[in-house]
DNA sequence: TTATATTTGTGTGAAATCAACACTAACGCA
DNA sequence: TGCGTTAGTGTTGATTTCACACAAATATAA
C-alpha cells in the first residue's frame, strides 16, 4: 500500500493525447419495462448475430457523438420502439473485453418504465421485437441477462423508495392493480389490507369517483397518482417507503 | 407512443459497422475515500487544464483498449496512488458532451474505500494528491463535484446495507470508532446505546480481548470485523442493516 | 496522592410500526 | 336466484425504534 510517483499527466491533470480514441465504442442499453396487468414483462429483439443468433437481446445502439448518454437512450426508445416521455434511469456501465464480437463496446445500461403495455401487443410492435415475462428469461444474449438482472435489481430497490410504480400502471388504477404490480416486481406476495392501509395512509393517491367497468365481479374504485400532492409531501420531509 | 418501424439493424441485432470508434473516448475517474479517525476524506489531484486550473480533480485516466472497466479502476488505485486490494464499486458514468475540455469523454465513475489514512498522510503520496474533509469541497474541476455526490450518495445507501464501512478502519477497532466512521459518512449523529446494541446483536465482530493503549481516558476494548461469521450469517438469511 | 477531564460501557420503558388474520359487499353470469 | 369472483375493511399481539443518565477506567496536572 505504498504510493508511488505520478509519472505522466492523466486526462484529469494536464494535457493528454486522446487522438487515437482508444479503439472503444460506446453503446447504450435499454431494459424496457412493461406491466401487463398481470406479469413484469421486458421488450426484448432477436439476435441475428452470431454467435447469438435467436437468443432475445436488449434494445440498444451506438452512442453517437453530438448526444449525451441520456439523449442516447431516448433516441434508442422513440426510433427502435416509439416510445416517449418515459421514466428512464440509467444503471451501470458494462465493459468486459470480450463482450461484443464485433469489438471492444462497453455499454451503459438503462431501464425505463412503460405503461399500457396491453394497449401495444407486440403484434404493432416492429416485428423482431416482443414483450417476455421477466421471470422466463434464462438466458440472454451477449451479456444481456447480467445486464436484465442488474435493472431488475435496481427496479426493485428503486420502487420501494420512490413511487415510480406508477409509470407502469393506466393512469386510473385500482389499489389491486397497483399491489399486483407491486408483487410481480417484488416478486412477492404482499398482505391485501396492510398493503392499502399503507399506502392511502400516503396521501397521494386521489379518488377518482368512478369505477372500473365490465368486470364479473365487485368493481373497484379507480385512484389517480397526484404527483403535485406527492412533491409537497416530499418537500415537508416525508419519505416514501413501501 | 406509437412505436416505429426498426429500419436499419442495430448493435444488439445484426452487423453494424463500428469503424469509426465513434471519436467518443472512455475513462474511468475513482472517488477514493479515507478516513482519519475524524472526518470522511476524499483524495484529490489539483488539475492543471484549462480552464479548470488549480480546482481539485479525481484520479481517473482513460481506459485502454486492453483492460475492462474494474481492471482500469484498479490500475489507476495502483499506478496513481499505489493502493491495492481496495474495496471497489462502480457508480455511474458521466457523458455530457461539454464535460470534458479536451473532446468527449464519457467516464465512468468509481468509489473505493481506504483505511489507514492517518498512515498515509500527504506528505507521503505524490505530491498535488490530498486528502480532503468531503464536506469542505463545494466545488471542482470538471464535473467532478457531481461525480463525487454521487459516489457519496451511492456510499451513504451501500453501508447501511453491506457491512463495507470497516474496509475505512484499521483491522482492530473501538465501537465508538466505528459509530463515529457512521456518522461521519451518513452526516448525522447516532445514539451511542441504540447503536451498540445494534451492531453488537448481529454477531461478527470478535471481540479482540486487547484494549486502546495510551488513551488519556477509559480505554476501549478492540474489536475485529469477521467476515467469514459474516458469510455464515449472511448464508443463512441474515441481512445486515443499519 | 488526589482531583480533574475525558471517554467507555451499560438497560429500561414508552411509542410506533409491523405482521397476521376472516368476513361481508358488489358485481356478472348461468 | 344462486354462484363465482374480487373488493374492501380493523384489531391485536409481537417487534422494533427511540429517548434517555450515570458509574467505571484511564492519563494528566495539581
Amino acid at each position: 500500500m505504498k504510493p508511488n510517483t505520478i509519472s505522466e499527466p492523466n486526462i484529469n491533470v494536464a494535457l493528454k493525447e486522446i487522438q487515437d480514441f482508444s479503439k472503444i465504442a460506446v453503446s447504450v442499453d435499454c431494459v424496457i419495462f412493461g406491466y401487463d396487468g398481470k406479469n413484469l414483462n421486458v421488450l426484448v429483439l432477436e439476435s441475428d448475430m452470431d454467435p447469438y443468433k435467436s437468443q432475445w437481446s436488449l434494445i440498444g445502439d451506438l452512442v453517437s457523438p453530438d448526444e449525451d448518454l441520456d439523449q442516447a437512450a431516448l433516441r434508442i426508445l422513440r426510433e427502435r420502439v416509439g416510445f416517449t416521455d418515459v421514466y428512464l434511469e440509467q444503471v451501470k456501465s458494462f465493459g468486459s473485453l470480450t463482450r461484443h464480437p464485433l469489438g471492444r463496446v462497453i455499454t451503459v445500461s438503462y431501464y425505463s418504465l412503460i405503461s399500457k403495455v396491453d394497449h401495444m401487443p407486440s403484434a404493432v410492435l416492429p416485428l423482431p421485437a416482443k414483450w417476455v415475462n421477466v421471470y422466463d428469461i434464462k438466458k440472454m444474449a451477449f451479456d444481456h441477462k447480467e445486464i436484465l438482472d442488474a435493472a431488475l435489481d435496481r427496479l426493485r430497490k428503486r420502487v420501494r423508495y420512490i413511487p415510480i410504480g406508477f409509470n407502469l400502471l393506466d393512469p386510473e388504477f385500482t389499489l389491486s392493480q397497483l399491489q399486483n404490480l407491486y408483487e410481480s416486481i417484488l416478486n412477492q406476495t404482499l398482505d391485501k389490507r396492510n398493503f392499502r392501509k399503507k399506502i392511502t395512509a400516503m396521501d397521494f393517491l386521489t379518488d377518482c369517483h368512478k369505477f372500473q367497468q365490465e368486470v364479473a365481479h365487485r368493481p373497484a374504485k379507480l385512484y389517480k397518482f397526484d404527483i403535485e400532492k406527492y412533491h409537497a409531501l416530499e418537500a415537508s420531509g416525508f419519505v416514501f417507503e413501501l
